[in-house]
RNA sequence: GCGGGAGUCGCCCAGCCUGGCCAAAGGCGUAGGGCUUAGGACCCUAUCUCUUAGGAGUUCGUGGGUUCGAAUCCCACCUCCCGCACCA
């Protein structure tokens, strides 16, 4: 059957919409508040956008089903700078995004030139994006649609920060950031050619004192000042003198220009060449030694300050550039003063001697310094010698610290003392601008934070996060770690779409800092769409109302202007959804947005809105790589949906993989489910309402088994294990199916249809949040006139019939024994006799089963108590039948064990003698026959019958 | 380095939390069969090794340990992946 899945899907659609299905107010029943990250618009979403809001979908659905009012709700997020970048580049006409919007996004050609201004960048792929989620099924609540540049989100905005302030989280500092000197503004990934986000390090300077003049070094080690024994220059360079905050400094005109952006004062003096400075002398800080300036052609002016200095027992490159020195044309009296520099070891590292470089660059068979491996032997002994290594004697106040200790100690020493400072310098260089300056790293010292490493708002943090439920629970370690490594966090910046800092109107909150507490708008987002709610006269007085109940309503009324009535609604409707029972969210979001939006909430909110639940996902993959715009696999949810219909592409991004895992997406699962969906639509075209006078032993067992499954389905869901559900859903319940039609026909029964009915009834109910669509063209080919997501969930208090159980296990292991005996002796069988236990072994089989379940499994003792039990003692003479038996029940799931202790007075052979025969002749098309072991008229050629135990029968095949 | 995750039968990937339905689900691939004019799709069967009686042996990164019993719990090690900030 090829059905048009359009037709179907659209169909569908229109009715919950019709219906106001998914518009959530509050009423008496229990509400579930399930939100998503909102998207931010820059782009059409793809299959691997669509992955949290389907996970969300699913949860929502499923609660609605479950009898609670659930609000599912979603917006855009328009505050960020990615999308300012964009505009810029489409003034620029840039050719890379004028074709990515052109031929993979398919933006119209007209609609491209608007683009020049950021707002309709956003407004474009928010409706493409809002299309997209009607699309896939999403049951939200359109009611709540905002963006965070509406007026009425601004204020709301304003009265957080504020609110933040008034607490004193929010400070004032410097921070370095990327910096493009041309535009005048911090530069972020989206702001560099090529997309390469802006990575500096920190150098350590310390400061030799050269006559009048500083010559500051570089350095990552600032612990081997000392080992020093001479500074290295570069004849070539030609040395800047400028005036550092009033101190006179030596440096490359390349170092020159960065300190300009590090908030020091700078002015040029003159210059120096690098070769005047050789065999100089220089004053090493903190010391009275005296060292020499000694040329190295390693040296470069772009890296630090254009000077190093120089540690040979412990510095690969130093130590080799001692050694080419001895052997250079400087003059005689140069290097027989080089010859006297003996090497400094201050470092203890095990593996190592007194000398490491040296000990290196001999193993690495280096010769000179231009040797690249010198980079590679530098690492290795830097490597060692950090984690590893202690401070010698000659280290004096620090010796005995490790390394890797004593580095950050002796930073703040050397900035103290004066003997050093601080130089801030790009890794990744050269970072270019998309204006094609080249960037730098720039010291912002009026920056705004918010102060998440304040002690008493982590403390709160931790709380909220032990009493939320974390799914999955691996997360929830990751959680810990982020909320202890937190330290200040810049919340404002100069450029791009949002909300001015109430304070100071040359900022604007940035866009991971005006996203933590907007759950609690959708409460109210609701008013503003209708209308009833404007952000003229809104203050802080307002929504302190709302949301933290404070201050008088005559008052907020007055200043408001908003009636008394229409506050309480606002104010019932937040109390009513508050707090968050689930955010969903991917796991990138785990270590800023998902932590940040529970520092925002302990903030802000009293304990009671603290949010309940997190759900972390991973990223999707296609065909097992990832989805990038380079490798052009990134397919357009919109497109997807198009070609294969919505609900297969929900199904298979749910199956491909549990929560956290990188779901792997391919076509093949897609059509694979697709013909799975069409299937099953047919099965329920078939089925019909039919009422069955008699269940017989199979249809007591298919109901049994769909009722587990429905108690199984429902706790997977409910811990969001939603591909271990809907697997069971879609596959489980198919092999269960299979071994009732094998049953039902070989009794050539035809009064199936009602049990069939309901059987599918129950699977498509559970399939309905998950391919809400089809599940409800498939509930109506099932004769229902109501539409499947408004009704309930399956029933899970019904009782499951463990002898039913039992004696379909039994059937499916005496034909699985056959065919396997078949299998092996290759035999064609005439005749098949069954042999079940006697009275006596089901008795001993019991009392057996009952020790185990008290825990015993040793034979030994269990034999003991079989012999101390005069009813059992007989069975001393079979203790293989014990021992057997042991091992069956062992092997036994818990759940069948206490069916089998439920069912004691089962009948083994009378049930095989009802049922064995028809599907016994079935299956391998010979007469069979059935004995106790211990009946009189006994077949037993073979001697087989004493091989019988309980639920294993012995079998002969002739 | 710090923190997190992972290593399973040709491949992908379940199972591990809660030890015993586990020689280990499902998908892909492969082989045979059915259907079909053919291809595709679909359906059935097989797919660690041995086995003329329902069994046995060896497997879940490596090596130990706990237990009557370990893919599952504990310890150590090896390998791979992700995050480490002002960016949504």
């Amino acid at each position: 059957m090829t059905i048009n899945w359009t037709e179907i899907e659209s169909k569908w659609r229109e009715r919950w919409s019709k219906n106001k299905d998914f518009e959530t107010d509050p009423n008496e029943k229990e509400k579930k508040f399930i939100t998503v990250a909102y998207p931010y618009p820059n782009s059409p979403q793809h299959i691997g956008h669509g992955r949290t809001y389907t996970l969300a979908d699913v949860h929502a659905r499923f609660y609605r089903m479950r009898g609670f009012n659930v609000l599912f709700p979603m917006a855009f997020h328009y505050t960020g700078t990615p999308i300012l970048g964009m505009a810029k580049r489409v003034e620029s006409n840039d050719a890379e995004i004028i074709n990515n919007l052109k031929n993979l996004y398919h933006v119209p050609e007209n609609t491209i030139k608007e683009f020049i201004e950021p707002v309709k960048i956003a407004d474009y792929f928010h409706e493409e994006i809002k299309t997209g989620m009607i699309e896939m099924g999403y049951s939200i609540d359109w009611r709540r649609e905002f963006t965070t540049i509406d007026p009425v989100y601004s204020k709301f905005i304003e009265w957080q920060i504020n609110t933040l302030q008034k607490k004193n989280l929010i400070i004032q500092g410097s921070h370095p950031v990327g910096w493009c000197p041309k535009d005048q503004n911090p530069v972020s990934q989206h702001d560099t050619l090529g997309d390469v986000e802006p990575d500096f390090t920190e150098y350590i300077l310390i400061k030799f004192q050269f006559e009048e003049h500083v010559i500051p070094t570089a350095t990552l080690r600032p612990e081997t000042i000392f080992g020093v024994v001479n500074l290295w220059v570069n004849p070539e360079i030609v040395y800047k003198k400028i005036s550092v905050d009033g101190e006179k400094w030596i440096v490359s005109s390349e170092c020159a220009y960065k300190l300009e952006f590090l908030d020091k004062k700078i002015s040029y003096e003159g210059e120096i060449r690098g070769s005047d400075l050789i065999g100089k002398s220089v004053k090493v800080p903190n010391s009275d030694k005296i060292i020499m300036i000694l040329p190295a052609n390693f040296v470069e002016s772009e890296t630090g300050t254009g000077m190093v200095m120089s540690v040979p027992a412990h510095a690969p490159f130093d130590y080799q550039a001692l050694i080419d020195l001895r052997k250079s044309d400087l003059s005689y009296d140069l290097v027989s003063k080089i010859k006297e520099i003996q090497p400094i070891s201050i470092i203890e590292t095990k593996g190592f001697g007194d000398n490491p470089a040296k000990e290196i660059v001999e193993r690495f068979g280096i010769s000179n310094q231009t040797d690249p491996k010198l980079e590679e032997a530098t690492k290795e002994v830097y490597g060692k010698e950090f984690y590893e290594g202690k401070l010698k004697e000659n280290t004096k106040q620090f010796a005995g610290i490790k390394v890797s200790f004593a580095k950050d100690r002796i930073k703040d020493w050397l900035i103290e003392k004066n003997y050093g400072s601080i130089l801030l310098e790009l890794t990744n260089t050269p970072v270019k601008c998309r204006c094609g300056e080249e960037c730098v790293v720039k010291v912002l010292n009026n920056q705004w934070f918010l102060n998440y490493k304040d002690k008493d708002w982590k403390d709160k943090a931790i709380q909220c996060f032990s009493l939320m439920n974390i799914l999955p629970h691996e997360i929830r370690s990751e959680f810990t770690y982020v909320i202890g490594w937190l330290r200040e966090r810049a919340c404002a910046r100069q450029h791009g779409l949002g909300t001015k800092l109430p304070w100071d109107k040359n900022w604007i909150v940035e866009s991971l800092s005006d996203s933590v507490i907007y759950m609690a708008y959708y409460t109210i987002s609701k008013f503003v769409n209708d209308k009833r709610l404007v952000a003229e006269n809104l203050g802080d007085e307002f929504f302190d109302y709302i949301f933290l109940g404070k201050g008088d309503i005559f008052e907020i009324s007055k200043l408001t202007k908003i009636s008394h009535d229409l506050i309480n609604e606002i104010k019932h409707e937040f109390e009513y959804f508050y707090p968050v029972d689930s955010r969903h969210s991917g796991r990138d979001l785990v270590p800023n947005h998902l932590t940040f939006f529970v520092l925002n909430h302990v903030a802000i909110f009293p304990e009671n809105n603290w949010p309940r639940e997190i759900v972390v996902n991973g990223s999707v993959l296609m065909n097992g790589s990832k989805m990038s715009k380079s490798m052009g696999n990134i397919i357009p949810l919109r497109k997807a949906i198009e070609d294969y219909g919505a609900d297969p592409i929900r199904l298979a991004i749910i199956i491909s993989a549990e929560l956290l895992q990188d779901a792997d997406f391919n076509m093949d699962s897609v059509s694979g489910l697709r013909v799975k969906l069409e299937t099953l639509l047919e099965d329920c075209s078939k089925s019909k309402v039919e009422k069955i006078e008699y269940l017989e032993s199979e249809d007591r067992w298919i109901k049994s088994k769909a009722q587990s499954l429905v108690v199984q389905i429902t706790h997977a869901i409910e811990k969001m294990r939603l591909r271990e559900a809907l697997h069971d859903i879609l596959y489980s319940f198919d092999s269960d199916l299979s071994w009732y039609l094998k049953r039902a026909n070989s009794k050539n029964r035809k009064n199936i249809f009602g049990i069939l009915h309901e059987i599918n009834s129950i699977r498509v109910a559970m399939l309905s949040p998950f391919a809400p669509h089809i599940a409800e063209e498939m509930w109506e080919k099932l004769g229902n006139t109501k539409m499947i997501s408004k009704s309930g969930w399956p029933d899970l208090s019904e009782k499951i019939d463990s002898r039913a159980i039992l004696s379909e296990e039994l059937l499916k292991i005496i034909i699985d024994d056959v065919a396997n005996i078949l299998k092996v002796t290759k035999i064609t069988p005439q005749k098949i006799t069954i042999y079940t236990a006697s009275s006596f072994k089901s008795k001993t089989y019991h009392f057996i089963l009952g020790k185990i379940i008290g825990g015993q499994t040793n034979m030994g003792l269990i034999m003991k108590d079989l012999i101390s039990n005069p009813e059992l003692q007989a069975i001393k003479k079979n203790p293989d039948f014990v021992q057997k038996t042991i091992k069956d029940i062992l092997s036994d799931p818990p759940e069948i064990r206490k069916f089998k202790t439920e069912s004691k007075e089962f009948n083994e052979k009378q049930f095989l003698f009802d049922e064995l025969l028809d599907i016994g002749k079935k299956e391998f098309e010979v007469p069979i026959s059935i004995y106790s072991e211990n009946d009189t008229d006994i077949y037993d050629p073979k001697g087989k019958a004493r091989n019988a135990r309980p639920f294993k029968p012995a079998i002969l095949i002739e």
